[in-house]
DNA sequence: TATCTTTCATAAGGCCACCTTATGGATCAT
DNA sequence: ATGATCCATAAGGTGGCCTTATGAAAGATA
């Protein structure tokens, strides 16, 4: 019931299709001597002659030609199956990220992804979930943390700096923000974030007098780009992720004070997985467009 | 291009089959951490994990899930080959012998044969030909010769005896053979066998005028069994060869004494297939035969 | 006929791939 | 809270498998 060594039966297929055990070696990139060795290890495990042993030569012998054809037929789906597959795999990138990035930050630069890489689908996940590549599929993930992870090829893309953002109406509605002081006249979205504090005592403002509604939190950074856009009021951003906004003054960034959270963003995947081809494809563009940005 | 290792594959068959480790490993007779050592080996090799490890379960990944159905129709391709050859090997006994032996001996006796094993088929290969199991397709033969050949278990089944046979017509045609003496009367056949004179030796005659046709040369026991039979002439038997002959009085062995050659005729077959079943069958079923007959 | 070439078999020897044992972590069940 | 189940991982030993080297057989060539 059991099968024979499968080393033994790849060897014999394909000394049965050359009709030549050194060829056979050839192909499998090994000896002469291996082969010989395999086959007959094979006829003794089957209690049967493949080969019969003629001068100069190897020929099948009635059991053994009847054998081979089903050898071919089973390798070839395997070697089918595999080569499917890989196809399949080498042209799909999943990426896992946090819904920020991939909003703010990933999303609107796909586009050069594509033009670099053509050839490269790209399917997102966009979650908050800590990646795990044991649990989730996934072949690259970003990710916000203070460590590197074991096991994983850590790129530090940047520090989640804040500081405040408004839109140019709201500044406009109080004349204009000149001073951190200004801001506290203004609405402050989530004024529970702890990084009002930190930033507010980096200008030398000590237990700042926020107002705003304790009850807003909105809990992801691009929700709460969207509601300063809005000019629902102002609120505590990371400036790389509102790169283009800023550039096209739909946001305004009043103060180059900012303050550094121990946070970063982080690029991972698999160490065992870093020479994938996709996965240094992806790498390489995303190391080199990070460069770009002024942070 | 390359086939990832095919035992890995294997593993992976039988993991997907049961999308458990552990069922895995027993039905492959091998501990969880060898299932597990050799999934992971897989996975680094086709660069895609094709698991996931959730809790206490595991899960195919999409890739796995699409590589999985292929090679479970590979492996019971080969499954169902190998067993086809197995069935089909098992019942069918070749054997290659000399004419003579299959002749005189061996296919009057086959009926007894398959009656003790109804389900094996024999084949036979009546050929001159030294046998030589890697050039020729058989799986025992029947062979003479003085030594054992290496490689090959070698049953003594009987010396190649000889003394002279006549039929009881020819006999009677001179008054019936008593001495010695009277076969020099009757025409011998092949009177240039050397046999004859060391058979005459034996009987404290030296160099016997033999009368006869020198020309004579049937070659072959069994046909100069056939002339004899025939009451053309004495030959120089094998009495083994032409026991029933002998029995039924179509033959008369005139003399007890019998010349001995060094050759014998001998079982053989390749001590590596000492243990299939059908030839530990024939062996048995030939050896508890050949102790039967009187030599 | 002698020499060269091709092809397979075999012996010896070394190494690493693979398996086992042992253990730990995570989660579900009771 | 305890036990059971399932998988991952580390450590360690060994035997399977491969290589090298050589020989035998016989076709090819001259």
């Amino acid at each position: 019931m059991n099968l024979p060594p499968l080393a033994a039966i790849r060897v014999f297929e394909a000394a049965a299709r050359h009709g030549n055990f050194t060829k056979a070696a050839e192909e499998l990139g090994m000896t002469q001597a291996a082969v010989s060795y395999q086959i007959k290890l094979l006829e003794e495990r089957v209690g049967a002659a493949l080969f019969l042993r003629l001068p100069r030569q190897v020929a099948l012998t009635e059991i053994g030609a009847r054998l081979a054809p089903s050898m071919t037929d089973a390798f070839e789906i395997l070697r089918a199956a595999f080569a499917t597959m890989r196809e399949s795999t080498e042209g799909i990138l999943t990426i896992t990220t946090i819904p920020t990035f991939a909003a703010t930050w990933l999303v609107p630069r796909l586009g050069s992804f594509h033009m670099e890489h053509p050839s490269l689908a790209v399917r997102l996940k966009s979650t908050r979930d800590m990646v795990d590549f044991s649990r989730q599929e996934a072949d690259v993930g970003i990710r916000s943390g203070q460590v590197k992870w074991p096991g994983l090829v850590c790129h530090k893309l940047f520090q989640a700096d804040f500081t405040p953002m408004l839109s140019p109406t709201l500044a406009a509605s109080i004349g204009g923000v000149k001073t951190p002081e200004d801001i506290l006249k203004l609405p402050i979205l989530d004024p529970g974030d702890p990084w009002w504090n930190i930033w507010f005592n980096l200008v030398g403002i000590d237990k700042p007098a926020l107002r705003g509604d304790l009850r807003t939190r909105l809990g992801d950074q691009h929700l709460e780009g969207r509601a300063v856009l809005a000019g629902q009021g102002v609120g505590i951003l990371t400036p790389v992720f509102f790169q283009s906004e800023l550039q096209q003054g739909q946001l305004i960034q009043p103060f180059n004070v900012v303050g550094t959270s121990k946070h970063a963003y982080w690029l991972v995947y698999p160490e065992a997985r870093r020479n994938v081809p996709k996965i240094r494809a992806f790498r390489d563009w995303m190391l080199g467009h990070i460069g770009e940005v002024k942070t």
